[in-house]
DNA sequence: CTGAAAGCGCTTACAG
DNA sequence: CTGAAAGCGCTTACAG
């Protein structure tokens, strides 16, 4: 079934068929819905690549991850298999549902896999894009984004002016992930308050820029020892909180994910302590696998469901602008007011 | 970029540059490397909607996952967000990945759905599409399956021999897994082994009588008591774990899924009885959070990676067929030999 | 072995 | 408001 047999069938040319396809204003309302009920009895859809060829772009948004870095330094999942990504992945495909968008994945493991990814845009193949994975400052998503497309990227803006007036980002809001977790623990009393930082990315910074600032705000001193860094492994946070253990003095431990939220409450409780009762914990991400564990851990977390969402609405929306999701905190049973 | 540029470039028509691109044999190693040359010179990248216009499917193939019983009966995962729909996907992209082609996800849930995907077939805007997550013998998959396009189902196809004429598609062996499971722990000299079955679907029935059958080859009865039902469910696991150990004599439980296994463990333990010293456990599904208990379990699973790759590589052979995948096990620490 | 030309099924200025 | 016609960038019989 194609246009034209459509438009026999409803007594007018392929145009005004298209017109009708194309929710053109100028089409009289009884004529488009004669067209519209023949479209509907026969089952109609038009030929996406005749469409795509002819100018109107294909309801499909093309998610780009980038999967280089999987050889990267060790941490529990990592690359594009991580549950961060198969979680994103899902949200994704849910939020452009709701908007009529099917999703294209793409997994980059090839900075060139970028040239066949512009010609889908070129060609109107795809509608919009969706960036997720790349470091931070990355130059072919700048470039990408910066060409005019609708294209979004997910954490590859900086904050600083330069970036600012160029992206067009949704932004996980680490900063104030970092100080809602030191908040959270100081509003339970807490003043002795440890952490332990991820690895040398932004995001980590981020995290430990937070924890300072609450920390500042307070006016609580970031007492000796009290800051350890465990690159966002288990194995070297339960280490490192053997160490802090026994030459700081503190009350509550954040630990910037909840990996090595597991290293050092396992360390803790080796040392004779006890979570809550003598530190709590708080972590970062709120894995799924800390309910089966004894403490269900005190998290902060994006929800990737709202990033998922703000990318598709997002998207055609006319740059520059980054827009934070703000992390939300999910109580468990490893924190305890003092 | 288009194709008579490059043909300009190269000093030939565009026929020629179209036949290199599509790797016709008429044409001379000569001229194939001219224009070859020019095309990697150029990055030229033929246009998409064009190509499948003109007739040549594009390389992008199609993953149809069902989420139309995401409301059905309790169960700890469940519809296209359990680990397992979110592994799969990632082992399409991946395998997908390797020869070339392009993931489409469509999460299916309205079978009127089904119409936007028929078009994009008939329009070689897909080149194939795997199809995932119906119930056994759902008619929109198996006359989609025999429409003659490019498509493969996972777990749709029973074994009868109508299914087999029409078939092609990818199956989990659960017979075999249930088999599988039951004779690891016959291996470890248990007899009174008890079972707890899923729920009414297809595999559940087959992982049960998978169970059945080595007991019967091993010559060991089924004593009283011994099988229980828990829908794949953690809680009724628990439940009927209780009842099973107050009224039956067993030395070893085959837990028709890991969750289950979480229940019945607890339900063990809770009676004073110890895992594995009293009775050993083996799970399905080899979950990932049995990492963070106390006992790692001993699960038979499917390597969904292994279906993945099964269903890229079939894709494009002609049915009819069923291809299996057997089950592999995972040794854990909550079987011990008697 | 290779080029000129028709055709794929739409969209959209253009003319009325 | 609406139709005839050109054009999107390829592929592929067809003729040579």
């Amino acid at each position: 079934m194609k246009s034209d047999e459509i438009a026999k069938l409803a007594g007018v040319s392929r145009s005004t068929v298209s017109r009708v396809l194309n929710h053109y204003t100028n089409v009289p309302e009884a004529t488009r819905v004669k067209v519209q009920n023949v479209i509907d009895q026969y089952g109609y859809t038009p030929n996406q690549a005749a469409r795509a060829l002819a100018g109107t772009a294909n309801d499909i948004i093309e998610l780009v991850i980038a999967d280089i870095d999987s050889t990267r330094d060790s941490s529990l999942f990592r690359g594009a298999s991580s549950p961060y990504f198969l979680e994103t992945i899902y949200f994704m495909i849910n939020a452009a549902k709701e908007k009529g968008l099917m999703v294209l994945v793409n997994v980059i493991t090839n900075p060139k896999d970028f040239n066949k990814i512009r010609v889908n845009f070129q060609t109107k193949m795809i509608k919009a894009g969706i960036i997720i994975g790349f470091p931070y400052g990355n130059s072919d998503v700048t470039n990408w984004v910066a060409s005019g497309y609708n294209v979004i990227a997910v954490d590859n803006f900086t904050r600083d002016e330069i970036s600012i007036h160029n992206a067009k980002a949704i932004n996980s809001d680490n900063f104030e992930g970092g100080k809602m977790a030191t908040s959270y623990l100081i509003s339970k009393g807490h003043k002795k308050i440890g952490f332990i930082e991820g690895d040398s990315r932004l995001s980590a910074i981020e995290r430990k820029n937070g924890y300072l600032s609450a920390m500042n705000e307070a006016g609580y001193p970031i007492m000796p020892n009290t800051m350890i860094k465990a690159n966002y492994n288990e194995e070297m946070a339960y280490t490192e909180t053997k160490k802090l253990l026994k030459s700081a003095d503190i009350t509550a431990l954040f630990c910037s994910n909840d990996i090595m939220a597991m290293g050092a409450i396992k360390a803790i409780e080796e040392e004779g302590l006890r979570v809550p009762e003598d530190i709590s914990i708080v972590g970062f991400d709120n894995h799924d696998f800390s309910k089966f564990i004894k403490h269900k851990i005190t998290s902060v977390y994006i929800d990737l469901e709202e990033v998922a969402k703000k990318c598709v609405d997002s998207v055609f929306e006319e740059p520059p602008f980054i827009k934070f999701c703000i992390p939300k905190i999910s109580e468990g049973t490893s924190t305890k007011a003092i």
